[in-house]
DNA sequence: CTTCCTGCAAAGGCTTTGCAAAGCT
DNA sequence: AGCTTTGCAAAGCCTTTGCAGGAAG
């Protein structure tokens, strides 16, 4: 099979990495470790996008394991979460529970087209910068953010626009 | 019974405005105009903070109507986010839904804090400018954002880390 | 009179939980 | 052995939908 879900060279060693560190969590925790709990972890972090609870569970289903169930997949979550393998995102006015792999990513923000449903990364330092600022200025101490810009992309607007002759509506 | 739900002169008259508005609304779409839809748009607008759709029940029949039913506020919802008499925010990881009166209000953006569940409002124009910028750079029309910092705030912080000489807390 | 609105109840999605069996250490 | 983990099914939220009667135009 040619480079489908071939990465990076070092993506591999990232999901190794990854794993580990859960394992470490669930070894801190004093819990049991389990092949299918790593069989989610790999499908997490492997999982290129954004994802839900079913896209997962379809991917581990892919990977080889039959019998994983929505259920554990579920009780998986908050682990990864905890471990930095996944993150939640809030695409799309949180109607749904997106997640996508965090582990050493850099934190990122997203812009998303609401015709399409593109979904762009951008990462901002001047952003981070204002955001610690206003922070220090209400006291608070920044554990994390959202931010997440909504709007239509350039090739939408151009697909649904070509008729824009300033008639009647506007805004 | 002293001002108790009264805000400032000005809010009453933005109250009938935002009925008006939601009644010009219901009559562009050639639906029936209804005391109890109206009733629900007026405790949104009045509302004080952030609600969930419970809440808003709750504050409708505090207004003196009996029956309202949750799914009559589900089914006025989508109105009043139409006629823009309340917005959808995303506090705390989308995991709940809350809504918050919009009606001349200026946009705005959350602080939240996350050990007491405090939501400061901040409003940046230099985010705002720095947000168009960047989704220019991306070729994007922007029609919303959000952007919540979450974090711990002065007084929680305060209050959790002096105390924090247990010994074995597996937390 | 026709169409919309409402309460009620039932149905739908998604997520969580209780249980007993199977698995890890 | 003594714990955790899992599949399964049932239960739980929150939200939507179908229906019949009441209200608005």
């Amino acid at each position: 099979m040619p480079e489908r879900t071939r990465k990076a060279p070092a993506q591999d060693d990232a999901t190794e990495r990854a794993l580990s560190r859960l394992r470490e969590l669930v070894r801190e925790k004093g819990l049991n470790s389990s092949a299918i709990r790593d069989a989610i972890a790999r499908a997490a972090v492997t999982f290129q996008g954004h994802f839900e609870v079913g896209d997962l569970l379809e991917e581990v289903r892919k990977s080889g394991v039959k019998g994983a169930h929505l259920a554990t997949v579920y009780r998986a979550l908050p682990l990864l979460l905890e471990a930095g393998v996944i993150q939640q995102t809030m695409l799309s006015s949180g109607e749904r529970h997106f997640y996508e792999s965090a582990f050493e990513r850099e934190h990122h923000d997203h812009l998303v087209c609401q015709k399409c449903g593109t979904v762009i990364e951008f990462r901002s330092e001047a952003f981070e910068a204002m955001e610690r600022e206003l922070a220090a200025r209400y006291d608070f101490e920044l554990t994390s953010h959202v931010h997440e810009l909504l709007g239509v992309c350039g090739k939408c607007r151009r697909k649904a626009a070509p008729a824009k002759r300033r008639a009647s509506a506007s805004s």
